[in-house]
DNA sequence: CTCCTATCCTGCGAGC
DNA sequence: TGCTCGCAGGATAGGA
């Protein structure tokens, strides 16, 4: 579910509801084993701790106290929410109750998730090989157009790698090729380096618009306040086989890469 | 190294 | 209506 877009919009949610730094005053694991098992003892240190910040970085969810963070990854399912006392639903695997009643909930139907303990000051392994955020300066066409240096791998499957660039996903690669009119299949290191410059540009364009927008709820998707997003209103190939190109009327094509649907017009996208 | 596949897990919608 | 099948926003291990 939750790519890039999505977690920023959580992460800004989350902000917002604990934005009077609250206490925290009980980790609460309903169920241990989501990707990882959870560690508990490590966790349970952070009780009494002050809320300080909530980060973002590539799909991870940072929450910081003053005691050390949790690191957060929803996975393709997990979604955070308010859940005052009598909001208990199946596959809740987590509470945090705050000082004030607020408590927030995890929920993640298939547990694909990651739910983990930071030591004060330290960082997690988990973010130590990632790539450039797509936002960040650093995220050029040229750093671009290098890490794809000897890549034979279709473009769309090298977008999705975090260690090229973080946060794109099955989703939004397909939106951001279609935008940047290159085709998912071409293989990466034939990219030109100007191909290159549009294709970071239209990334960063299709993210921005669906954090603009909500994010995308498909199915479960929410926010931390409840509320959907829309820019799967806004979708333009993902999900769209078969129907007309909204540029061009020729059919939209699917086809699986590397394990994934994939979407594009073979009229536009050359 | 790179690349490719299978896998973790549950729910849901399509098709019969 | 009820069943089975295939697929779903991610990431990683393991083998070629």
């Amino acid at each position: 579910m939750p790519e890039l877009p999505e977690v920023e919009v959580v992460k800004r949610g989350l902000e917002k509801i604990l934005e009077n730094k609250p206490t925290l005053q009980k980790i609460e694991l309903k169920r241990k084993d989501l990707r990882d098992v959870m560690p508990a003892k490590k966790l349970s240190t952070l009780v009494g701790a002050k809320i300080l910040s909530v980060e973002r970085r590539a799909k991870y969810l940072l929450i910081w106290t003053d005691k050390g963070g949790m690191l957060s990854h929803l996975g393709m399912t997990g979604t955070w929410r308010v859940a005052p006392e009598g909001d208990e639903r199946l596959h809740d695997h987590i509470y945090l109750h705050f000082s004030g009643g607020l408590r927030l909930a995890y929920r993640d139907p298939r547990r694909f998730g990651i739910f983990d303990f930071i030591p004060a000051g330290k960082t997690h392994p988990k973010l130590s090989e990632l790539g450039p955020e797509p936002f960040d300066a650093s995220f050029t066409g040229e750093t671009l157009w290098k890490s794809l240096r000897g890549k034979k791998i279709n473009l769309k499957v090298a977008i999705m790698d975090q260690k090229v660039v973080v946060g794109v996903g099955n989703i939004y690669a397909s939106e951001a090729l279609f935008a940047a009119g290159i085709k998912p299949n071409l293989p990466a290191e034939k990219l030109s380096a100007a191909r290159a410059e549009v294709l970071v540009r239209e990334i960063r364009k299709v993210l921005q618009t669906s954090i603009d927008s909500g994010g995308s709820s498909i199915s479960d998707f929410a926010q931390a306040s409840g509320e959907s997003g829309y820019f799967q209103t806004l979708f333009r190939v993902y999900d769209r086989a078969g129907e007309p190109c909204v540029v061009c009327k020729t059919k939209i094509k699917s086809t699986v890469m590397g394990g994934r649907s994939t979407y594009w017009c073979p009229h536009c996208q050359k």
